[in-house]
RNA sequence: CGGGGCAUAGCGCAGCCUGGUAGCGCACCUGGUUUGGGACCAGGGGGUCGCAAGUUCGAAUCUUGCUGCCCCGACCA
């Protein structure tokens, strides 16, 4: 993409309303505009990186044995009367009419919904297990919104649903999306560490969050030191072997860890001293098993092999891709901007033409562009007539984490720059070396 | 929902106390000079001062009501 056609709206102040860094550097970066309280539109920056976002977490959900439906963000009331939660959800629920009087709501979440999908086809114990989820907008009308995209009203949500036989079933079924998390995470480059979390009107016995240690996180948090090395499955690990999985889990809440919410003292002082970790973290993740709770009321039943037919075990796992866009930017920033994990870089590469209308620079730096099209790859090309300073400034604040300098200095020479954002290092290398190097490295 | 604050050009702000022709920086447009870390010179465009009512000869400025937004707290499947 040029930069003289894209859509990059920089703001070179920040805008006085947003308090906290990533929220700051969002606008600035022109990911997004604030269209009322808590509600924003995602600019053409934003977006991609929430769509490199979702994918990795589409990804592994269907690595994990999901399957990805799509529901949607109206829902009617009857639904929420049959589960008893249209009148207990209160006001974060935005309820509304349509022209005939009915009563609708804009979905804060799923589980109704999802369990009469499955109560309509599912029938079998032969079926299951079952794992529904889709990737949707929610509304939850917060009293007051904040943080930017972590703490807006309106919210990309993934939302898984499992439905087993019985409870070794769902255990097995929480096990999984446990593990999934664990790479999905990993894969963008953050530590997540799941904590043992209330399960809230949810109800249920199990459930944990995943917690994502940063100064600016909305909850205390307390946990041993060991959950920062431990391991994550990798890309092959097996989701049917349910011992496998088990064991992973088990290794992943052998130690305390635990929010504000749940915090037990006793458990927190048998860890020495030293291997303490008390921090503030952000909530990526949420999963829950809760149980016949939903299929009960709902009548979601399947027939057992012994013929009798009883309600299905249901568990509900939940990411937010726009609140860890922000999350993100908290972990991964310094002073002069966003520095993104390559995982979910907006570009593959910058490309800074420092002087448009000299030969050499011109030459060369089209010459990367080129060879970046060719090989698909996605560069960001600075062709704007700018000064020099304010492109850095820019790709900086934008956050690529590889950028190419092509500047009179070098390019006389027919030499580039390639500069790494997060180190700020600098290599010197002939423009074709360097096209090899991107070429082979992003 | 309790407490506090803000609202003047796209963004950041001054002006308000003490009523009298609406200003500054950035951004934007034109021309020129520039280009190794948010360039410079000259010229230019853009505002029902959040909305409504009131006081007054006259309101961005004083009064009242409303709306929107932000911060602290409580809340947060």
């Amino acid at each position: 993409m040029r930069f003289s056609r894209y859509f990059l709206p920089i703001l070179k102040e920040t805008p006085k309303e947003a308090e906290i860094t990533s929220h700051r550097m969002m606008l600035r970066a022109g990911m997004i505009k604030q269209q009322s309280a808590g509600i924003y539109t995602w600019l053409p920056l934003g977006l991609k990186i929430l769509r490199k976002v979702e994918t990795i977490i589409r990804e592994e959900q269907n690595r994990a044995g999901a399957n990805e439906i799509l529901m949607p963000t109206l829902q009617s009331a009857d639904l929420w009367r049959e589960s008893g939660r249209y009148d207990a959800y209160g006001k974060e629920m935005l309820r509304i009419e349509d022209r005939h009087g009915r009563e609708m709501l804009y979905g804060p979440t799923n589980e109704e919904m999802v369990t009469d999908v499955f109560r309509s086809y599912v029938k079998s114990y032969k079926d299951l297990p079952l794992n529904l989820y889709h990737i949707q907008w929610k509304f939850r009308d917060e009293v007051r919104p904040r943080f930017g995209v972590m703490r807006g009203r309106e919210f990309l949500m993934k939302d898984a649903y499992s439905f087993d036989l019985d409870e070794q079933g769902a255990v097995e079924a929480y096990n999984r999306m446990f593990v999934s998390y664990l790479r999905t995470f990993e894969r963008l480059g953050v530590k997540a560490i799941p904590m043992r979390a209330d399960t809230g009107p949810i109800g249920g016995e199990l459930s944990h969050e995943f917690i994502i240690l940063a100064e600016t996180g909305e909850n205390e948090v307390f946990c041993h030191k060991d959950y920062l090395q431990l391991p994550v499955p990798p890309e092959d690990v097996d989701f049917d072997d349910a011992e496998e999985m088990q064991n992973i889990v088990a290794q992943w809440t052998e130690h305390y860890a635990a929010t504000d919410e749940v915090f037990d003292e006793t458990k927190w002082n048998e860890i020495a001293e030293d291997q303490k970790i008390a921090a503030r973290g952000i909530e990526v993740g949420h999963i829950f098993s809760f149980g016949t709770t939903y299929s009960e009321k709902l009548a979601a039943e399947v027939t057992h092999p012994d013929g009798k037919t009883r309600p299905v075990h249901m568990g509900s796992y939940g990411i937010g891709p726009s609140r860890l866009v922000g999350a993100l930017i908290e972990a991964f920033h310094d002073d002069n901007g966003i520095i993104w994990p390559k995982s979910v870089a907006p570009f593959d590469l910058g490309i800074i033409n420092m002087k448009p209308g000299h030969g050499a620079c011109d030459e060369l730096s089209e010459k990367i562009y080129a060879a970046c099209l060719k090989a698909g790859k996605d560069a960001l090309y600075d062709d704007r007539d700018q000064s020099a300073g304010a492109k850095f400034a820019t790709m900086d604040l934008i956050g690529l984490p590889t950028q190419v300098i092509v500047g009179p200095r070098v390019a006389e020479s027919g030499d580039v720059e390639i500069k790494d954002r997060a180190t700020g290092e600098r290599e010197v290398l002939s423009v074709d070396a360097a096209i090899n190097k991107l070429m082979a490295e992003i």
